[in-house]
DNA sequence: GTCTATACTTTGATAGAC
DNA sequence: GTCTATCAAAGTATAGAC
């Protein structure tokens, strides 16, 4: 945080509270101490709250598919890349700092807060159902298989496979749904 | 509410908030207005919070436990029975009441209230399990795969299909996230 | 842009009367 | 068992000086 003006480390210290606490476990005196800020200075770059929540999703938004879209495009068949996306170093402990908003009915019922969200997830799916779509066309995924309930069944699988991690302590529960779903979907065994 | 005595109203009103608003984002107050009971009849039931709470989702926990059960006892196939439990009617909107308590980080760092979430996930985990080694005995699953991850990876998709629908503001995305799931599982198509 | 002062509400609980 | 004070702390701002 050391080289970043006020108003970008309040927003990275909001995107780390609403990751770790949620908008509701989040409160502005908190997010003042971890920026090192003043309230002034919270209340000059911000209206409130949700504004700067909205700043933060926005962030979170963007950098989970930027590093997403980073799996889809790296090296090997469209199965692999989708394999790839999957397996991709998770913080799992921590869950998905956009999917755990969903849980937040102060976010949801808020149209500003909630559209990042919404557009996030929609991407995704839409992202892995072309992936999917090719893989099916390569010859490497059943032909009877529908890309798109695939794809929302393996969004699916890493969404849960982070409450699985939360709800067991370990992040050994992520790794396995994962590889459960990558084996049925004819993916072999990766290295760990 | 109306044949209960104060003392359940009051686990049945935290069972409801702790579902919609999480241990954060429930009060005291909003606790007892719900059950329609005062501050006095709280506090002479329950030391405090976290008291009332974890009987709340002590219950919630046996509640998901005893309808699980129903399922992988109901008629068919084990495949069958885990396609049912799967496809089981949901308010897939309002999400999982044990999974959802996953993201507070107030619950899971209190023991009390973390071990009957634990002590579910692994139930529910090994009872698939279960029925998945039956299925793969009875013929109805691909040999080669592993009972134990494919259980983990069901149990994810249920969890992240909350997620999906409640990102997307409609239940369609459970069911096509499950629907997707048993097409990998070669179970043929459900009746919607 | 940042700081301090002030204000009003909600939270989570205790005390004691009935 | 239930009710009504009462309370200290935290939440979420606004106002105005610097």
């Amino acid at each position: 945080m050391y080289g970043m003006d006020t108003r970008e480390r309040l927003i990275q210290s909001t995107r780390e509270l609403l990751w770790e606490r949620g908008y509701v476990g989040t409160s502005p005196k908190a997010i003042q101490e971890r920026a090192g800020a003043g309230q002034g200075s919270m209340y000059h770059h911000f209206r409130g709250k949700p504004d700067l929540a909205r700043a933060a999703i926005d962030r979170s938004a963007t950098e989970l598919r930027d590093r997403a879209q980073a799996a889809f495009t790296g090296p090997g068949t469209a199965l692999e890349q989708v394999a790839a996306y999957l397996r991709r170093e998770r913080d799992a402990l921590k869950g998905c700092p956009v999917g755990r908003l969903t849980q937040d009915p102060d976010v949801m019922k808020d149209p500003e807060l909630r559209e990042p969200i919404e557009r996030t997830f929609s991407w995704l799916t839409g992202r892995l159902t072309e992936s999917l779509t090719r893989a099916r066309d390569d010859g490497d995924l059943g032909a009877g298989l529908d890309p798109a309930a695939t794809a929302t069944a393996l969004v699916a699988v890493v969404q849960g496979g982070y409450v699985l991690a939360r709800a067991t302590g370990s992040a050994a529960a992520y790794a396995q749904a994962v590889e459960g779903a990558l084996a049925l979907l004819a993916v072999r065994p990766g290295e760990d």
